[in-house]
DNA sequence: GATGAATGAGTGTTCATTCAT
DNA sequence: CATGAATGAACACTCATTCAT
């Protein structure tokens, strides 16, 4: 490496913007939850976030790399939660487990709205959709890494192809959370119906 | 109701309003699938239809009054469609037959992009909202009385919740759209995986 | 011709719209030597002009196209303005008289501020460019026109090149024009040297 | 003056000051011909200058004060050249040589844009006008000085007013920029149609 | 002296909708 | 019934400028 100039000037505080963009990402979320991508106006999320117009535009470039960089947040949340949930054995039990996790969740929050939000987003506006698809096939992977090791463990049909399932469990996922979002779910009856089709669909 | 009074001028032609009316809905949905709800412009729309914006406006009283048409004459065409689809014996072939129809028709058209696209909208959206949920209702009640149909007929095992499982098969169909919509379903895997879903979810 | 399929609805009134659209420039014409291109908005020129912003995309598509529009309404006139001048016999007389007319019109008005406008958004903006060049080549062809008639009756130079000729012409009217619009212009001594060196110039 | 008081801390280098003034107000010149004066943001010209935004603020108080400066140097390196170029016997030799001088210029650089540019931005800005037409004077006293001496030397026609006459020089100049500007230059027409007025003009 | 951070005030343009013909 | 004309309200985004470090 070559020496670095010595800097002058006001030295960047690394943190300080890292706290400040994701302060600001969340306010969008809940703006984008709230009205809908078209309809949460820039002037709305940087209210919600307390911080000017112009000062949101310093920390994303556009309305849609808010999108971007949320999709690619909650990709990095949901490969954790994967990673945790299966980290050791009892596959299924700890998925009827993560199911309960999000029945729960979808009664406290719209975060579930957002995802139809930026499916809709995603068709229309190439980067969007890039990244939600990029976002959804490493979902998948890890997802069918999962299923494989399930099926070494003799917990799940050593015949299903882990990708193709891991493709329905998406879907499954993905739709619970339309009819979250519009408030149709019944926990009680969900938690029940979800966890049948998992354990015929998925146990050897 | 008490006889109607007399009309005076030209008698309505109900019949060619009717038609009008299709004509331009069907404009609106190549442009809502196409560009989204809110990119979609009352201009587009009626350009795509020929006629002029104000004539839109004759025959829907609002873009919001578009979608909630679209969303009964989706219900209307989905319960034919499952009518037909479960009408005799042999429910889990023919709900094979559904598959393969929908995942051909995932290839050609945008339409599915759509079903996301009232999804998002309703959320923010009131009485699209209520439309949404109708259809969801009375399309889950539709299926639930096939599956029950079909437990009698000793195909689909008797002791499945049969709206709980009607559920989850809207879940796994609004999840599907969401992932075609994006481009990302593998037509061959998306039919072996569904079929065993289906299948191990529901056979006796 | 084909029969034209009956009109429906209002019929277009092409009158009022040009009357309109002539009337829109006008504002925008004035609100551009007052305020310059840039700094003139849309708003401001809608305010002038007593409509709404919507009405004047409605005739204009953009401010471009106002420019652009100015530009060839400009050359019109000036078109006409030099057929008039040198309809006859006595073309130096004749261009004496002309800058007489335009050294008065200094005075009062400030179109010459929108001479300068126009050229400095030229520069930066290709279709304004080539509206703008196009309007210097057909004003420079009829001068040169101008010119060989006069050449032809012996009121001028033979040997001058007439195009070369013509756009030394269209320098110094711009460079008036310049100095017209920054209040530099005295006008009895303007007029002295401009006769002097067009004579000296031009005459056989 | 008193005796200046003694200064605290460290000593102001007047030099390196100088300098790097000199360095973003070259930036700011290409950027104003490149772009406009009002579509080259302060943070276009920083970038081109290689400082901060705040950086540039420290050495101009305002984009504005930047034109005038501009104006100011571009006067002062203008009455050196007159200098230069006037310095001996054989005038109107030595303007042909000055016309050579910048129709060559006008092929290589954008630099005649900026003079229009500044012109219609004095139209609209108060100071930059003031700046302006006290250069465009230092100028034509200059010239009309020049002329002056020539007369004396007979070499030009001693009848004519020398700021009469300087003026539409300048007039013929500020033209030139224009159409150099627009492109519309043809360098051997112009050459030859240039000399010939001026020399028709101005020779005894 | 030099920089990063912050912002109020605007910009051109679009849109759903209404009204007169 | 069908159309052209009109508009208020909004929107994403930018900019010149200031201030704290």
């Amino acid at each position: 490496m070559p020496d670095t100039p010595p800097r002058r000037g006001r030295p960047v505080d690394h943190q300080a913007r890292a706290e400040r963009a994701a302060h600001i990402l969340a306010a969008a979320r809940r703006c984008f939850a709230r009205s809908g991508f078209h309809a949460a106006s820039t002037a709305e999320i940087s209210a919600e976030a307390g911080v000017s117009v112009a000062n949101l535009y310093q920390y994303f470039p556009s309305k849609e790399a808010l999108v971007i960089a949320m999709t690619e947040a909650d990709l990095r949340a949901d490969l954790a939660l994967i990673a945790q949930a299966f980290a050791g054995p009892g596959f299924l039990d700890r998925l009827a487990g993560l199911i309960e996790t999000i029945i729960e969740a979808a009664r406290h929050d719209q975060e579930f709205r957002l995802r139809v939000e930026i499916f809709a987003e995603a068709f229309h506006n190439e980067p969007v959709r890039q990244a939600l698809a990029r976002a959804e096939g490493q979902l998948q992977d890890a997802l069918a890494q999962a299923i494989v090791a399930a099926q070494r463990a003799g917990e799940v049909a050593p015949h299903l192809d882990p990708h193709g399932t891991a493709a329905w469990l998406q879907m499954l996922a993905d739709g619970f959370y339309g009819r979250a979002g519009l408030g149709l779910v019944d926990a009680e009856a969900s938690r029940t119906a979800l966890r049948e089709v998992l354990l015929r669909g998925l146990s050897a």
